[in-house]
RNA sequence: GCCCGGGUAGCUCAGGGGUAGAGCAGUGGACUGAAAAUCCUCGUGUCGGUGGUUCGAUUCCGCCCCCGGGCA
């Protein structure tokens, strides 16, 4: 009996699974098994696995893996349309009603945070206040937005940190309420982890760069240069899905702008980075959850 | 064999008579709508070896070893 069934073994079959990780960790073989006894669907719960356009290199399950079983929420956004954790909220709820619980499983620590403890009920913030902080940052600096801020927010955020000053001045500007209140507001979490049986996924961390780096070489073999191939076209750095980790990296190796082996080191390297955030904001925030070792066994 | 350049942190390199420093990699951490994002923290290493000069050498001098390049 190796790990995924011991761990199966001990889920109780009537609230939501929830199994969270760092990439390469093995957390989709276990979500699969467990969904299978269980019945109910897939759920994603990865930022990057929403959109289309790059299934092979965010590794998102095969065409064959979903016409197996039920899956949801993987690839369902176009690359240039911008996501986040509030869409992701309101696009799981629907699945956590269903009379089979579903299995959600992701590396994106945020979205299981947001969904066990809550999140703000801000509005979502117009692409027209997005480009007037871009242009104020731009023109004034980081500064400028740190000081139209209220004292309350200034004293919660990370002021070094361009994009949470940016967040924070979007919200205010666009809603009038500085974002300290708003999340001072925080309401339910639509999913209390007391509902759910939760997992976290994790192995040594030689285990898991050694992993990470065997996967991506598994990628290039199973297509990723043409699927770089096929987005190059249309493809900028801007755009939402452009993030995903070696993207950039393939398309400049497309542009001959860096060698095959230079884009995968690169890539490979951005991959253990994030795998260490990954573990960071687990131990973190996942304290209470179930932690598992598949190189270990059950942990 | 001779000449020149170089041998300094895991890697690329800076520095310079009072036992050394950046970038990258790595580590730990933060993070309530860009999160595969973004941000913060952490740098003792026989300064190639060995003799000498000096109060003191990684820094100057001699010899030796290794790596480039050039001349034969």
């Amino acid at each position: 009996m190796d790990w995924i069934d011991s761990v199966s073994k001990t889920v109780s079959g009537n609230v939501p699974v929830l199994i969270a990780g760092p990439t390469a960790s093995g957390k989709s073989a276990l979500a699969l098994a467990i969904a299978r006894d269980l019945g109910g669907p897939i759920i994603n719960a990865d930022a990057m696995q929403v959109y289309a356009d790059w299934r092979i290199l965010t590794a998102r399950p095969s065409e064959a893996e979903e016409a197996r079983h039920r899956h949801e929420l993987y690839g369902h956004i176009a690359g240039d349309d911008p996501y986040s954790v509030g869409r992701w909220l309101r696009d799981v709820a629907p699945y956590l009603e269903g009379d089979k619980p579903a299995v959600i499983v992701g590396g994106t620590g945020l979205y299981f945070s947001a969904l066990t403890d809550g999140l703000a009920d801000i509005p979502a913030i117009p692409q027209s206040v997005r480009a007037k902080a871009d242009a104020r940052l731009a023109t004034a600096g980081l500064n400028a937005l740190i000081e139209d801020l209220d004292q309350e927010t200034r004293q919660k955020i990370d002021l070094k940190n361009p994009m949470r000053v940016q967040r924070a001045w979007e919200v205010s500007r666009a809603t009038g309420r500085g974002l300290a209140a708003w999340q001072s507001e925080t309401g339910a979490p639509l999913l209390p982890l007391t509902q759910a049986d939760a997992f976290v996924v994790n192995g040594p961390t030689a285990w898991l760069n050694d992993r990470t780096e065997q996967r991506f070489i598994k990628m290039l073999d199973n297509g990723a240069l043409d699927e770089a191939r096929a987005n190059e076209p249309g493809w900028h750095a801007g755009m939402a899905s452009a993030k995903a980790i070696g993207a950039a990296e393939l398309i400049a190796h497309l542009r001959g702008e860096m060698t095959l082996v230079e884009a995968q080191n690169a890539a490979i390297t951005l991959t253990r980075q994030y795998a260490k955030r990954q573990r960071s904001w687990l131990r973190g925030r996942m304290q209470n959850w179930r932690w598992v070792d598949p190189a270990a066994g059950i942990g």
